[in-house]
DNA sequence: ACCTGAACACCGTTCAAGT
DNA sequence: ACCTGAACACCGTTCAAGT
């Protein structure tokens, strides 16, 4: 009997695998809008209907990709740190993995049932429980961390969709955030008082900086509830 | 001369408000998909195009209807209470508005420039001032509320997503959540122990008292920093 | 000024037909 | 088993034409 000779149909064989690559690819160079069945299948030069038979359809690709991204950051295992360094890095994690993936911001926090979720779910709260919260408390703080850390992530996805792609974000970023400062700079004194204080620290702020203050917050509040 | 006589030219003529009223019944009793310009027009018996009289796309017409939702909740000034408290009247407002109106949250939190937004921003901000918080760690603290009050509200909307329209959504939420809680259940123990515990609460956690323990964590947070 | 509704340029998804 | 690509049933938006 001969040996089975391996007989790859073509190298580039369409695979789930394969599919959600090009669609990153796609999501992450040209935004979301640009993900589109015909403009993936272009890229992957087969048919659009060849792509149903890998994945089930448009959410289920997203949220595939969406995993892709996030397995890498709930993947490395942290050791050595205390429960308050090891949420702050995994939520850092996930911040940079938005930031890098602007899409995948406004993919979870429309999606919070899917496995991307479950693995921040598991990871942030396995750490909420080593720092000690009573275990009737420990649903409602990991979930508050969860929703701090997806109202975030959405929040960031809107503001990538104000942005040209292809273009210096930062850039156009800064310039955006003038925009809305000067905007708030005008407002009715006696109606915005606060608003408009904000305006004037909007431009310069870091989101990094903004984003950690607010883990730290709901951190310094667990602890000071137990 | 003729006094002026009221010429309506019919009492149902178009209008903004009268667009805005028509989407958000079609929002309310249909769900967000249900909303197009062809079902609009179709209700307020007139041509597609002519929306786009009053309307500038459907964004605009989303972010007006997000807004009058809102508008009814910053609108109610409250008096004689601490700080802490009218916050949690604030987000409550916005909760229960949201829970009436699921299609809100998935609005706010897609879109956190629109002027909703900047309204719950300037009522929370200035409750966050008066709570004493320093001024420069007042940004991040206000900020850090709406984040997870943006949060959840995009988790309710996709939540509402899941339920069929024009049913008893509670009963489907029960169900859902119980689903969801057995498929945790069996998750492998040793890589999802803290999912399988939150488990068993699961379907019967109440949203809304979640919702205020996460305010009151940061809160308690902003105590306990300032 | 305001409205009509056909037309345009797209979508996601399906499915008979191929290999 | 896997792929092709035309066809279907939609969208948001535009715009010549009407009143």
């Amino acid at each position: 009997m001969a040996t089975k000779i391996r007989t790859e149909r073509r190298t580039d064989a369409l695979s789930k695998a394969r599919i959600v690559e090009a669609a990153i690819e796609i999501l992450d160079s040209e935004g979301e809008d640009a993900l589109t069945f015909r403009a993936l299948a272009a890229r992957l030069s087969t048919g659009s209907g060849a792509i149903y038979w890998h994945v089930a359809d448009k959410n289920d690709l997203l949220a595939a990709a969406t995993d892709h991204v996030i397995a890498g950051v709930t993947a490395d295992a942290v050791r050595g740190l205390r429960p308050q360094e090891v949420i702050r890095t995994l939520a850092l994690g996930v911040f940079d993995a938005i930031h890098a993936h602007p899409w995948v911001g406004g993919q979870l926090s429309r999606n919070p049932w899917q496995d991307a979720v479950l693995r921040m779910l598991e990871r942030i709260g396995s750490q909420v429980q080593a720092l000690g919260v009573p275990e009737r408390a420990q649903f409602n703080a990991t979930t508050a961390l969860m929703s701090f850390i997806l109202g975030l992530a959405g929040q960031y996805a809107a503001g990538a969709r104000v942005f040209p792609r292809h273009t210096d974000r930062s850039a156009f970023r800064k310039a955006f955030l003038e925009t809305v400062a000067a905007k708030w700079a005008q407002l009715d004194p006696t109606e915005h008082p606060f608003v408009r204080q904000l305006a004037t620290v909007l431009p310069e702020h870091d989101d990094r900086e903004q984003f950690v203050a607010g883990i730290d917050l709901i951190l310094a509040g667990m602890e000071s509830v137990q």
